[in-house]
Formats: structure tokens, C-alpha cells, sequence
RNA sequence: GUGGGCGUAGCUCAGUUGGUUAGAGCGCCGGGUUGUGGUCUCGGAGGCCGGGGGUUCGAGUCCCCUCGCCCACCCCA
């Protein structure tokens, strides 16, 4: 064959198309359970939306052209700015706060690797409007409920809370000042994956204060954390007591986080984020929105796949068809359409063969279908209107009328 | 952008010190007679051995270049 897909962008034949759709559907589940509702924006944005945002480096991961009418354009990577404009647009119509969720595909050009490709589907959950740690928490118990709903235990994944405001004031205590902090932030970030960091930490600040980071991220601080103390409680209403832990490593990027931020790990730690959000109430208002506090996370389906199938808790497959219809003979085939006809208009999934074949092969082809049963339109039974159900596990048939088939 | 690993069938891989027509398993297609499948059995299709150049009587195998993929770093909205 002559082409592939682009580096970094995915075929999705049947068999992930199972599995991208499973993960989805434990998605939209969630959100709505919790009361969100789904929005959606284009995949094109003018450059600018974007540029204003991030920085040179995110502006380098753009998928950007000039359009036909020399509009310079880029695919979006992400969804806030898109959120920020549509809620901007008609913030004093919405009542607050405002829950909203999507399901977008983003594009990156990033270098391809385990959990990381140029294209992907990222659960985007925003709630628009509520300085309460309350939601910070009912945020997070969306984003675990889907986990769970995949069949993850808190024995799988672990969320790390921790607070920008809270590894401020830390800093203060060290007397880190203003300008040093994102530094200091950025080595605490990197603590787990770059050995490096201890000794930028210690060149920085000198062994002593380097020490006593250490032995926050160590063990957290709980006692002195009073910003983290009411969104721990209401983790704890949510249920959410075995996911949750605080952790002082968790700092989030240095953009534009503003209080409580969190990340799910696999608890062996070997992949990357499973998922990331946290508060940034300052965001919307720089891009051009209202002032309106806000939280939200985002979570992709290439690394959470990743995780599944280490875990063994891919998605199953449902299967093509409920009912396979065979018919025996010739004869029997316009018969057996009819069957099929009825069948679909009761909203069963029906398929039978269309072609003149044996009933073995027939049979082979309903074992291979996915379908549970396999209904037998044969002379005998159609010559007083009914038909030999078979189910196709134990192998029990039945004469039946069409009408009494029912889902399964 | 930096560093490392790997390219043989749709997939996972074998292929001897360089030696005839490049193999296996899985998958796919077809047979194994009458209205009963999955197992089994027999058969079949499917390869520019990533591409180009070189060494050699002879290259999947050795050398050079190139392209692609994977992994880690950077970054992670």
C-alpha cells in the first residue's frame, strides 16, 4: 500500500472503534449524571484565538495555515478559548453556574509517543461560575465516576490534589519571592521524572529550604494546608476518600491555575497523566469573557486506552448484530427479508446472509456475526407463519411467532 | 529540537558462517453432499525481506545512505 495515516494520527478500524466508543459513552454518562450538558465549537479557530492564549512554544504545536481568504488558521489543541468566547458571547443569558462537557478531537504537532499523538478525543469538563471548593470536588467525582464506570478501582488510579494558592504561601514561608516562584514551581513539577531537579532546587535556594520542599512532596503538609482542607471534605461527600490524595508535587504547567489542581496517576505510575484540571478563575476574563471564577479538567483517550489494556478492561466488544436470519432454501429468501425488515423496525439488530448459501455456512456466519441468537426461516415452520429460533451459546431452539422475539 | 532501539505476509514473529523456489502461528478465502455453527480436517490467496546504492559468482543476511516506525528527554494548553 502507498499511504498511511500521518504520523501521529490514527485509523480507527472496527475493533478501536469499539473501544474509542466505550470509553466515550463512560464519558457522556458521567457528565450527565452530574448534570452537565454538552456543547461543542468548530474544529477551526483563527490563529489568534489561540496565539493569545499560550505562549511561542504552544504556538510551535499549532496546526496553522492561511485559509483561501488569507484568514491564518489553526486546528484546535484545546478547548478553552473556545469556551471562554461561547460563554463570553452570552454570559448574562446562562444561568450560573454554568456545567458544561464536550467530547472534541485536538491537534498537536508534537513528537509521537507512548500515550501522545498529534490527534486525539479529550473529555472537557467545565463548571462556569462557582467559586465553591464544593465544585472543585464535584468535578473531580466526574472525572472518577467515568473511571470507575471503565471498570478502574481505587486499587488502579489515585487522584493528587494539591493547591496553587497553598504552594505560594509555602513558598512565602521560604521566602521565595515572586520572580524565583515559577522556577522553584517548575523543579517541584518535575521532582518525580527528572533527577536533575533536587539539585536545581538546592542550587537555587540552598540545601536547607531545598530540604524542606523535599519533605513536603515527602509527605504533604495537611496540618498547615487550610486552602485544600474544604475540598478534601467534600471529596470525602463524594465518596471519593480511597481516590484522593493530597500531594505536594502537583503543580499543573505554570499557565494559569489559580487554586485547587489535581491529576489522576495509574497508582504504578507508568504512564503519563490519566487526566489533569484544577481552578483558574483569572482565565476567562483574559481572554476577552467575563469575570467569572471557573474549574475544569481534561482527559484523553490515548493514555486511559493505554491504561485499560494494561488492566485488561478494554471495552467488549457488543457484537454486530443481536439476531442472525438464515433462510433454508432458495425459497425461504424473500421470507427471511421480511423477517429481518420486522425485526429492525423493533429496533433489533439484524443481519442474514444475501446470497444463496448452505445452513452450515449460514451458521457459520452468525456464530462469527457477534449475534446471540440465530432465527431459522425454513419452509416447515414458515408455512404456518413462524420460525425456529436458535440460540446460538446453549444451542436450544424453539418454534416461535416473529413477534414474540424479543431483545435479549 | 536531543538521544536510543527496530524495519521480513493483514497481525505476532522465525530465517544457520552470505548459498537453490523466503517460512510458522493467528487471521482471511474455499472444500469436507440432503435443514444445524463454533472444535477438527484438507486446500488456497497473500511478500519489491521499508527504499536506494555498494561488496560478492551469489545479499533477507555484510557496508553506506535514506525513509519510516517505536521509546525516552524537551513540552504538555
Amino acid at each position: 500500500m502507498r499511504f498511511k495515516p500521518l504520523t501521529g494520527f490514527r485509523d480507527f478500524y472496527p475493533a478501536e472503534m469499539v473501544i474509542r466508543r466505550g470509553i466515550e459513552a463512560a464519558w457522556h454518562r458521567a457528565a450527565q449524571n452530574a448534570g452537565f450538558e454538552e456543547f461543542d465549537g468548530p474544529v477551526l479557530e483563527s490563529f489568534e484565538l489561540f496565539a493569545a492564549k499560550s505562549g511561542e512554544e504552544i504556538a510551535g504545536q499549532l496546526y496553522t495555515f492561511t485559509d483561501k481568504g488569507d484568514r491564518q488558521v489553526a486546528m484546535r489543541p484545546e478547548m478553552t478559548p473556545t469556551l471562554a468566547r461561547m460563554v463570553g458571547a452570552r454570559a448574562n443569558g446562562l444561568p450560573k453556574p454554568i456545567k458544561w462537557y464536550c467530547v472534541p478531537q485536538f491537534f498537536r504537532y508534537e513528537r509521537p509517543q507512548r500515550g501522545r499523538g498529534r490527534e486525539f478525543y479529550q473529555w472537557n469538563v467545565d463548571v462556569i461560575g462557582s467559586a465553591d471548593p464544593a465544585s472543585d470536588a464535584e468535578v473531580i467525582s466526574v472525572a472518577v465516576d467515568a473511571l470507575k464506570a471503565l471498570g478502574l478501582t481505587a486499587d488502579d488510579i489515585v487522584v493528587r490534589l494539591n493547591d496553587r494558592r497553598f504552594l505560594s504561601r509555602m513558598l512565602k514561608t521560604l521566602d521565595v519571592d515572586e520572580a524565583t516562584e515559577p522556577e522553584v514551581l517548575a523543579s517541584i513539577d518535575k521532582l518525580e521524572r527528572d533527577p536533575a531537579a533536587v539539585k536545581k532546587l538546592e542550587e537555587r535556594l540552598g540545601s536547607k529550604r531545598a530540604e524542606k520542599i523535599l519533605s513536603w512532596c515527602e509527605r504533604f503538609p495537611i496540618d498547615e494546608a487550610d486552602e485544600l482542607k474544604p475540598v478534601l471534605e467534600a471529596c470525602e461527600d463524594f465518596g471519593l476518600g480511597a481516590f484522593v490524595e493530597a500531594d505536594f508535587r502537583i503543580v499543573r504547567g505554570l499557565a494559569y491555575y489559580t487554586g485547587p489542581v489535581w491529576e489522576i496517576f495509574d497508582r504504578a505510575r507508568s504512564l503519563r497523566a490519566i487526566a489533569g484540571g484544577g481552578r483558574y478563575d483569572e482565565l476567562i476574563k483574559s481572554l476577552g469573557g467575563p469575570d467569572l471564577p471557573a474549574i475544569g479538567f481534561g482527559m484523553g483517550d490515548v493514555v486511559l486506552t493505554e491504561l485499560l489494556r494494561d488492566k485488561g478492561k478494554l471495552p467488549e466488544d457488543p457484537g454486530r448484530v443481536d439476531v442472525f436470519v438464515i433462510p433454508v432454501g432458495d425459497e425461504m429468501r424473500g421470507p427471511a427479508r421480511r423477517v429481518i425488515t420486522q425485526l429492525r423496525a423493533r429496533s433489533l439488530r439484524a443481519d442474514g446472509p444475501n446470497a444463496a448459501i448452505k445452513l452450515g455456512k449460514a451458521l457459520k456466519l452468525a456464530a462469527q456475526s457477534g449475534a446471540t441468537r440465530a432465527v431459522i426461516v425454513g419452509p416447515d415452520e414458515w408455512s404456518n407463519t413462524q420460525v425456529k429460533l436458535r440460540d446460538l451459546n446453549s444451542g436450544d431452539e424453539s418454534v416461535v411467532n416473529v413477534e414474540e422475539i424479543e431483545r435479549s
